[in-house]
DNA sequence: CTAGGAATTTTTGTATACAAAAATCAACTA
DNA sequence: TAGTTGATTTTTGTATACAAAAATTCCTAG
């Protein structure tokens, strides 16, 4: 599942996964401006690899490109952030439902020791690896269903939204829910009830939403006029 | 829709415009190589933006690349096709659903605009334009809905599966039950029968899945031991 | 004639150099 | 002081040059 020290790639695909990887921790946040020259220092490499890098995650949807202005991490508004989960929602319960009556033990049991991680990160309140491990419990869910392509697409979705979710851990008791949601997810796909297990699925994500409204629109509360601070990626 | 001639783009954004159209209109077929330098010498720029819009092209599934060996055009196999196109069932269904309500009879006369463009390439057997035409008649119906970050997606789908809806239209009579099947919808659209109209959009898609699968036993049984060809793109 | 393997050519990957656009800063004017 | 203009700096966009990998050719041995 890892590609890590696999074989030696390219730079373009080093940097891709290096850039993708610190936008999904959370360690370059939102509108964080991404400067060519500092990535290259950064990664070591030439600007080449790094424009090409961009590209693809522009495309990915993690990265928004303007013409001769530069690249900034993607900054979704909550509308957008609705809509992906929805089509979240449509995606996630009919690949379930195809995952569940074909999950082998070991399908399960990847998907019990993900759990078993995640509650370690969040005892540890390592919020920067929460993304990753909740987009890696889904997917190790989702795979029994044999659809690459679809799976594909949903972890795209995952990355482009879990960031989102991610902010809320810590200042809410959200974590605990979710990880009790993961538990009950898991062990409704155990006893084969798909149909089950498809629905919690459907209210697991709409939980997510829900909380996230209430986020925003508590930040619009503290923030009446919002002064767009300029989050900085320095090299 | 079109951005043509607006501003004068980035090479790169002019490279990747002119290799998806390319691509989309079927020139450039399935496994065909995509050698920079001659990428290049017919773009008529260096081989630096042609490789960025490759990158991007890949991230969109129209491309694929593998270390130093180059780009192909991207090649689904049909269970790849059919997962795609399950995919656009629950995208499209649900998106249909919220916007036939809302649209305007500008909407329906928009849709009827390019249903007509539609009916004269056919007509022409003008077989490149089709999967852009039915691409855009579908977003058409669509926009309605509001939903942007769900219909590029649904953009995205169109552009990885329609050149394989497209194939079977020389030589079948595929051509004219899908521009059937496209004033029908355009019916049920103008009547507000949303639940109507996606479920019978739900068919239109599941027609064009069963037309090409027919259409690849068909090709299996033509060639039984199949050899591959090895397309080109010359400068 | 085929198999294998060096030499050659082609093609891709990356760095550097330079041009063009945007951002920043400074001086100046009203 | 606020705003405008022009020089300076920073940053992006693209071409070229070169290195590395792969594909091809051609030669030789069996």
């Amino acid at each position: 599942m890892n590609d890590l020290n696999d074989t030696p790639q390219s730079l373009t695909a080093l940097a891709t996964d290096a850039i993708r990887q610190r936008i999904l921790t959370g360690e370059w946040t939102d509108g964080g401006q991404l400067r060519q020259d500092a990535l290259a220092r950064q990664l070591g490499m030439s600007r080449v690899p790094i424009r090409e890098a961009l590209r693809q995650l522009e495309a990915e949807g993690l990265v928004t490109i303007v013409e001769n202005r530069g690249a900034v991490v993607s900054q979704l508004s909550l509308p957008e952030i609705v809509e992906l989960l929805r089509v979240r929602v449509l995606l996630e319960c009919d690949v379930l439902l195809e995952a569940v009556p074909r999950q082998t033990a070991a399908d399960i049991a990847a998907a019990e020791a993900l759990l078993i991680d995640f509650e370690q990160a969040l005892q540890q309140r390592d919020i920067a690896s929460w993304g990753v491990l909740n987009a890696r419990f889904h997917l190790a869910l989702y795979r029994a269903a044999e659809r690459p392509q679809t799976l594909a697409l949903i972890e795209q979705l995952h990355n482009r939204t879990d960031r989102y979710t991610r902010m809320q851990i810590l200042l809410t008791d959200f974590s605990e829910r979710a990880h009790d949601e993961h538990c009950r997810l898991l062990t409704l796909c155990k006893t084969k009830d798909a149909i089950g297990a498809a629905a919690f699925l459907r209210q697991h994500i709409l939980h997510a939403e829900e909380a996230l409204e209430a986020w925003y629109c508590q930040q619009a509360r503290a923030l009446p006029a919002k002064r767009g601070r300029k989050p900085r990626t320095p090299g």
